[in-house]
DNA sequence: CGCGTTCTTGACTGCTTTCAAAGATGGTGG
DNA sequence: CCACCATCTTTGAAAGCAGTCAAGAACGCG
């Protein structure tokens, strides 16, 4: 690997997101690199990247896209539980013969590569620390979700969620850029909300004309983060004495 | 121990559980045995088992009593996660210093023991997928709890978890007891299913004019089983995830 | 430029909350 | 055994947040 090459992959945010979770050796951020330059899939916009109740295959890594998790109900409601960014897992279960829990679908055309599995005891114990990080970031992100809909208003709900885009999306990074880019539509965001579009709508509405927030042109921007965070409220539990956040 | 002590071992609902998520061998079965005989702790009713941002400690295994997962906003709002019954774990985590996601506390007074780690791969394999087992479930019924919220109405609501909890309680079990005892409140359970006791103590009513079900003297009764599926069924996940498209 | 998707807005409906107060329940001590 | 108290349940009236329905405007892609 030479130095253009190590350079250009240590910058994927992919891989920097997951190299935030835990320390990595030389060789495992090597095992990485191999694999997320070869084996690589990509799947069109609009695709199942898996569906409820099928078997679990090969555990991915997400390396370009965006995608979420979702459930359908028998009259056509819709839920989505989550998002899948760059740098999020797909497929790890410690149990046999696992069964997908959820559909996952894409929003735009996804990569992924093949997540490398840990060696021994030496060449891959940080790896098999940064795995278990993600999921229990992924676990503490479901919680926090379960809070949104559970007891949260709307206006509540859009500004928790922004904020939470930003923490899933810049994972161990210091600073903030003050807008992301996001592939959704109001009803993708109405249905992870547990509200109707047209509300979301009016919500965004009313966010904007308070300088809070806004999400338009398929970009979400932070007005006042100050004030974010304050209105959003929720404690945060760290999942781990790492530094994870600042 | 005697052999009454052993039979009662055997029958105790904790053990049952677990051992319906994955085959155990004769070994791992005296493992749980001896730990759910010693190092028992025994916490009052209206305590903490754990608490948010602290410190994860030891691996634990309810055995008898209940508790709840819940996070409570700073303005005093509160979320209940999910409910530990006899044969739930506390406290299993992959990561390195672990802390509490949620609060744990308890509703009636709980024993718990110290779980059994796995020996070595003959002694523990199956231990090991129980545990990850158990783990698994926990997700599924986060999943659930997200759908509720987010997409069912008060009313499907308290069927849909109503339902839940029998199937937590009777894990493996081919056939259901009609009726289950709730040390729960009202207030517990509109935290639990985010709504106002008011709405909960209106919505129960209805359901029981309706002859679906009855929360009444800490007890919950299934009236119509085969309807209440019905309606809770439109969480069954339709095949086609295909997603974007209704 | 044209068409389908997405966004926006208004009027109306309705589920759920809020507020308040009375009634039931259960545990405790006299 | 009963009085007493705290907790929990129940009910009504009014208000509010979010949903529904509908239609026009804006956007983006080919």
């Amino acid at each position: 690997m030479n130095v253009a090459e190590s350079l250009a992959t240590i910058d994927h945010p992919a891989l920097r997101r997951i190299a935030a979770l835990a320390p990595l050796g030389a060789d495992e951020r090597s095992l990485l690199h191999t694999a997320m330059t070869r084996n690589l899939r990509t799947v069109p916009a609009r695709r199942d990247l898996a569906i409820e109740g099928r078997p679990v295959d090969q555990p991915l890594i997400v390396l370009e896209g965006w995608a979420f998790r979702s459930r359908i109900l028998n009259d056509g409601r819709r839920l989505i539980f989550d998002f899948l960014v760059p740098g999020d897992l797909i497929g790890f279960c410690a149990h046999k013969n696992p069964l997908a829990m959820t559909t996952i679908s894409t929003l735009n055309p996804v990569t992924v590569c093949v997540a490398p599995q840990p060696l021994d005891d030496s060449v891959g114990e940080g790896l098999a620390e940064a795995y278990a990080v993600s999921h229990a970031l992924e676990q503490r992100y479901w919680l926090r979700q379960m809070t949104r809909l559970g007891r949260l208003t709307a206006y509540e709900r859009v500004i928790d969620w922004a904020l939470e885009m930003f923490e899933r999306c810049h994972v161990g990074e210091a600073v903030w850029p003050t807008s992301l880019r996001l592939p959704i539509t109001q009803e993708v965001l109405g249905d992870t909300l547990g509200l109707t579009s047209v509300h979301v709508n009016r919500t965004l509405k009313a966010l904007m004309r308070d300088g809070l927030l806004q999400i338009a042109g398929g970009k979400l921007t932070l007005l006042d983060r100050e004030r974010c965070t304050r209105i959003a409220g929720i404690q945060q539990a760290r999942v781990s004495g790492a530094s994870l956040y600042r």
